[in-house]
This record gives structure tokens, C-alpha cells and sequence, in this order.
DNA sequence: ACCCAGGATCTAC
DNA sequence: GTAGATCATGGG
């Protein structure tokens, strides 16, 4: 793998495993949205980007080679070997190959801490089109402004200067404006990084999420996984009960966390990832 | 009008 | 610690 920069734009060869349809498509991020030259366009880490896939290779336009150094080589995981993952995933049970076989460009992306708390604070009880916008909105109303109509996630300290009733108006996130404000003011005093989460037990990893107003037992783990804190955690929502229960027979909660521990163990993250993506495309025929 | 969406919180037992 | 009501909002 070799990073290659001109005017403006980095290409890095020899990606594999990688599709950003599946890695941007399947829940875990709210910000990226296809262009109409077949990439994505999107903002991460403060950065918009255009990004292209075709060969092995991916094509970050409006980044430096430090700007990958710095940022993109890490937010889209490129260090890590997938192949492997999902071969150990897909060797596990029929219901897995299939689930694996259809998001096998998936990676999960190592997004901010701070923007993966607010958004999947956003998301309980809601839906991703509309998280989707109230994440928009947020940003366009408190962030800053980078491109024509193109708008940072606001900093924690953006969005603790506000009040309820005016991210209410302009965010449209209803009840959850207040957890929104009051989580920004807690990482704005304190805030996390994944080398925070990295060493301790995952248990207690979920308990300090929790603290956070807004963070149940869902959220806690989509926050953690996805802002590449854990990968031992496997968020359960209304969809991931439904598979579960089909596929392995684990209906409540805390049964399904404690099956998919023993069962994908350190690939728990993943597995989840996977099963999220076939089961909402109806991939698995159940 | 009712149900649902990548659920969490509060209350009551 | 666990079941039930409640919480804005918009689409089906």
C-alpha cells in the first residue's frame, strides 16, 4: 500500500476489502452521501472530501499526503487486515457467510469521538434518513463553514454554547435537544479518546459511556465501536434483536449481548456490523 | 388514526 | 433489577 499526491487529491493503491458503498451505507456514519461522478462527498474530522473507489484504489480529492497521514489512513481503518476477519466470521456458521459475503467491503470507520457521541445520541428512537438531517442541520447551524453549503460538525464547545429551544428550532431532534447540550458540556469539560477505552474491561468501557445523558446500553456501544474505541461490544437495536432472534434463538437484551460475547468474542463489533447491513437490505431472507 | 424508527429515562414495584 | 409509560418528529 503507497500514497501518491497531485494537485490536490492523494491516491492510495493496493486497498482491498474496501467499498464505499458498504462502509458508508450501513449505519455507522451520517455524513457522507454519493456524488454524482460515482463517489461520495462528505466532511470528517474537519475536512470535506470527495472519495473514489475503483482498482484497489482509493481516491481522496482535497487531501494532502499529510492530511492522509494525519487523518484518512486512520478514519477509514486501513491498517487493519479484514481478510482475515471475515474469513474467521464467515467459517463460523452459514448465516454468517452469507451476511460477510454481502457487506465484504465494510470497514468500520474510526470516527470522532465527539461527533459519534452526539450522532448516535441523535439516532435512538429514530431513523437514519432523519438523523441523517438533524445531524445536517446541526452542523450547518453551529459548525463552521468550509465549502459553499458545506459545514464542520460543530466542537463540543459550539454546541454547549446553545440553548434547548434554539438547537430544538433549528435541528428539529425534539426531546433529545437537551441530552445533545448537556453531553456536549460533559465532553467539553472532559473529553474521551478510544486510547481511554482501550485497556480497561469492556463492561466498565460501557458503564463511563453511559454517564453521558442520552447513552443507554445501545448507544454506548455504537459510540464505542464506532469511534474506534472497542471492537468487543455489539450494538443491539430493533433490527439486530430481530436477526438474532431468527438466526440464533436470543431474544431479550441481555441475552443477545452475552450469545454474541461468547460467540464472536473480539469480532463482536464486526459480526454486528455485518448482520446490521445483510439484515437491513433483507439479504438474509427472514 | 396508528405504527415505526440504529432507545433512553423516569417511575413504581 | 425489571416492566410500563413517556418522550418529539416525520414518514408510511
Amino acid at each position: 500500500m503507497y500514497c501518491e499526491e497531485k494537485q490536490n487529491e492523494c491516491k492510495i493503491y493496493g486497498i482491498k476489502d474496501f467499498s464505499l458503498k458498504h462502509i458508508f451505507e450501513c449505519g455507522q456514519c451520517f455524513r457522507w452521501k454519493p456524488n454524482t461522478s460515482g463517489g461520495y462527498s462528505g466532511v470528517a474530522g474537519g475536512r470535506y472530501a470527495e472519495v473514489y473507489y475503483e482498482d484497489n484504489v482509493l481516491t481522496i480529492k482535497g487531501a494532502n499526503i499529510k492530511d492522509v497521514n494525519d487523518f484518512w489512513f486512520n478514519y477509514f481503518d486501513l491498517a487493519r487486515d479484514y481478510k482475515s476477519i471475515k474469513e474467521e466470521l464467515s467459517g463460523m456458521d452459514e448465516f454468517m457467510e452469507k451476511a460477510v459475503k454481502h457487506g465484504n467491503g465494510i470497514r468500520i470507520l474510526n470516527q470522532e469521538p465527539f461527533e459519534t457521541l452526539i450522532s448516535f445520541i441523535v439516532s435512538a428512537n429514530n431513523n437514519i434518513p432523519r438523523i441523517s438531517g438533524i445531524i445536517e442541520k446541526l452542523c450547518s447551524r453551529y459548525g463552521n463553514k468550509i465549502e459553499d453549503n458545506v459545514f464542520t460538525f460543530p466542537s463540543p464547545k459550539e454546541l454547549s454554547n446553545t440553548e434547548v429551544c434554539d438547537v430544538s428550532e433549528c435541528s428539529k431532534a425534539g426531546y433529545r435537544c437537551g441530552y445533545i447540550i448537556d453531553s456536549a458540556k460533559m465532553f467539553s469539560n472532559k473529553p474521551f479518546t478510544p486510547d481511554d477505552f482501550k485497556n480497561c474491561d469492556v463492561n466498565e468501557a460501557r458503564k463511563i459511556m453511559q454517564t453521558y445523558k442520552g447513552v443507554g446500553p445501545k448507544v454506548a456501544d455504537c459510540v464505542l465501536l464506532f469511534s474506534g474505541s472497542r471492537q468487543d461490544v455489539f450494538p443491539v437495536d430493533v433490527w439486530v434483536k430481530r436477526v438474532m432472534n431468527k438466526l440464533y434463538g436470543v431474544s431479550s437484551h441481555k441475552e443477545i449481548n452475552e450469545f454474541a460475547m461468547s460467540y464472536f468474542g473480539n469480532l463482536s463489533g464486526f459480526a454486528q456490523q455485518y448482520l446490521f447491513y445483510a439484515i437491513r437490505e433483507n439479504y438474509l431472507e427472514i
